[in-house]
Parts: structure tokens; C-alpha cells; sequence
DNA sequence: AAAATATTTAATCAAATGATTAAATATTTT
DNA sequence: AAAATATTTAATCATTTGATTAAATATTTT
């Protein structure tokens, strides 16, 4: 068998097209995506593409699973840290958001309209309520402030850090440059956690 | 001709077809949407879609300019409203937006998603750039806080209000009923004006 | 090196899908 | 009512597109 360099081989190309369906899934989402421009993309065969992946919807479920867990594994381990305080967590998680989206701006965008249009299939795939209701983060928080409903407060840290992102096609106009947008994700890394804490603290 | 006649069945018929259209996209997307659900779903005919509206595409940009308006031509009055105080205005949107979005409530993740796939024809179409710039809300805004960024501060307002919405296939099902999950978003009506005149008045 | 196995491609298929056509039916105008 | 016009449909076309096949090439094992 060709053992060795087959698996150079397979990880070589295999990833490379993975990595090619990623990015043309994520720029046109599934339907608008082409087989054959996912094949251009990587530089390969069409037909090679669905000899290492049966189809176009097994290629996508792959790549799903990888954004999704992209997109929501940031948060379980800093949201169950038992070390931290509230505030570090605010912190930490901003900081990592922002990081992360600023290399993929259009992550959240393409795993959430793909949820929408396939909610049976990938919504019970983020087990979002366990971190819900069980995490360290929300026991914090009742501590802190029992009368906040730690659902309001998670919606809020998360739609100041992802909205910005989701909405980039329509605030990119407004800033100009691409340059001029980063400037103002940069600045929400201590904005953000700055006013969850006043929400923490007033109100 | 058949003007009185015509008139109506023409209304009737092209109404139905293009509430048809916006179930469909809305639902699935322009990629994912088949012109033969939009037929099915309008209860005519597949040929009678193209004698109506020449293509699929066309259609889909008389469904898309509407919801367009739709979703950002609820800000522009309201910003631009000189009779109204800063704190009446972050009530008023917010009001405006959960009653509307309660209705529509896919309507932000469909117009973000289909921009995103298709920015060079359709991000232009919002004039996001006069209402932050020139309306009476910035005007406002600076007398009152002159050193917050007046962009950051309508990014959380709108992602406050839209976020929840965007994440909904997510949200959902960590709230269980659909009926909580309203409950919480009439609940948020009376929160997100609240947690913005926190950032207005410290910080 | 020969045999076995894995990888890659060009060519092709079959189904899905957007669009058209020609004919039938309904409506309006004269 | 007849003619003209508008509306609707069934059938069909042409293209796109996901997928397969059979043959060629490369790699690994013996």
C-alpha cells in the first residue's frame, strides 16, 4: 500500500480542498456555491473532489462543524474558568472575539444565515444552553447582580463584539477604508468590556 | 384593453407571486430558493412568475429593494427628527425595530446574508453614510458627549436591537417557546434604551 | 523492476432548474 | 356579440450543475 506518502498526499490535497470549500462556502453560502468553483479554487479536478469527499453536502458538513465550532468554542472555556473573576472574562472574551473575527469577518454571518436556512440540521449542533444556565460566568453574575438576566447580558456581550462583523458589508461603506474598520474593531477590544461593566455596576 | 380588469387581477396575481418571493428568499436565500417553490407557494403557475417579473433575478431585486427599506428605512426619520430629545430617540428606534422585527424577525440575517453574497450590487443601495454623519442624532450626540464616537455608539444600538434577531435559530432553542423567546424581546424593549443612557451618562 | 495501490484527469451522465413557446381561456373594449 | 387584449397553462428547451466512469499517471510495496 502506499502508505506514507499517500497520507502526505491526502492531508495535502485533502486540506486544500477543504480550505478551498471553506472559503467559497463562506463567501457565497451553500447555494450560491459551485462544485466546480470549489474545485478552481483549490486547484483541482472536479471529479477529485468528490473522490475525496462523496458530495458537495458531505464537503459542507465539514466544513460547518469546523465554523461552528469556531464560532461558539471560544466561548465555553473562558465562560467555565473558575479562575477568573467577571470582569476578566468580559475582558478575555471581547479580546478573543475580536481577534478571531478580524481574521474571519464573515464567520458569523455564513454560520448564522446557514442555521437559518437549515435550522433542523445545525441549530441543536451549539449546545448554547448548558452554557447558559450552568457555566461559571452565569453563577458570577447571579452573585453579582441577581436581578440581571444573564440571557440579556450574554445577548448584549455578544452582539457588540459579532454584530459589528455581521454587519461589516454595510458599515464598510461608511468607514471608507478596510484600514479605518479594523481601527474601530481595535478600539471596541476595551470599549466593549467597559460598558458591560457599566451595566454591571449601574442601572 | 383590459385596464379596469386588468389592473386588479395584475395586482392580485403579481402581489400574491412577489409575497410569495419574499417567503422564499427570506427562508432560504436567492441560492437555495427554486423559482418553482415561489410558484408552488404563490399557487400558480411556474410560466406565469416569468410573465410577471422577466427572471429570477428581477424578482428577487424587487423583493430585496423592499426589504431593504424595510429594515434601515425605520432609522432615517427617526434620527433626523429635530423635535425629539437623544433619550426619545433611543426609544423610539427601539421600539420601532423589536415591534417590527417581531413581525420579520428573519428580515435582518436575509438582507445581511444577500449583501454579504453580493456587496458590489447591493451594500451601495443603504445610505448608511449621511445618517451617521449629518443627522440630528450625531448633532445631539456630540453636544452631549462630545468624546463618544458617535459610530460605536449607534453600532451597539442597532446590534442591542438586531443581534438577537441575527442569532434567533440560536437563541431559540436555549428559550425554549417561541413564546419566551417574545417575551424576552418585549422585555428588551424597555432594557436596550436603558443600558444606552447608561453609556451616555458615564463612563 | 514488477505488481499493487492510490491519485488524478477528461469525458460524460442525469437530474434540476430557469426560461420560453404556443395554445387555451378569460376579460375588456368597441 | 365580435374583436382585441390580457392572463394562464402545459409542454418543452437549454443550461447549469452535482456526480460518475473509465482510463491514465503517480506512488508505494514486494
Amino acid at each position: 500500500m502506499a502508505k506514507a506518502k499517500k497520507t502526505q498526499l491526502d492531508q495535502s490535497t485533502e486540506e486544500k480542498i477543504k480550505a478551498a470549500a471553506g472559503i467559497v462556502f463562506t463567501k457565497k453560502g451553500y447555494g450560491n456555491a459551485r462544485t466546480r468553483d470549489i474545485a478552481e479554487e483549490a486547484g483541482i479536478n472536479l471529479a477529485l473532489l468528490n473522490y475525496y469527499f462523496r458530495s458537495k453536502e458531505k464537503l459542507f458538513q465539514i466544513v460547518m462543524a469546523e465554523r461552528i465550532e469556531k464560532l461558539f468554542g471560544v466561548l465555553a472555556p473562558v465562560l467555565n474558568d473558575a479562575e477568573t473573576t467577571l470582569d476578566e472574562k468580559l475582558e478575555k472574551i471581547t479580546e478573543n472575539y475580536i481577534d478571531m473575527l478580524l481574521e474571519h469577518p464573515d464567520l458569523p454571518i455564513f454560520v448564522l444565515s446557514e442555521i437559518r436556512s437549515n435550522p433542523e440540521q445545525l441549530a441543536n449542533r451549539v449546545q448554547a444552553p448548558k452554557l447558559l444556565k450552568d457555566s461559571v460566568f452565569v453563577k458570577q453574575l447571579a452573585e453579582r447582580r441577581s436581578d440581571i438576566n444573564p440571557l440579556h447580558f450574554i445577548i448584549n456581550l455578544l452582539g457588540m463584539n459579532l454584530f459589528p462583523f455581521v454587519a461589516k458589508p454595510v458599515l464598510q461603506p461608511v468607514l471608507g477604508s478596510e484600514d479605518f474598520y479594523r481601527q474601530m474593531m481595535v478600539q471596541r477590544k476595551k470599549l466593549i468590556p467597559a460598558w458591560m461593566k457599566l451595566m454591571l455596576d449601574h442601572g
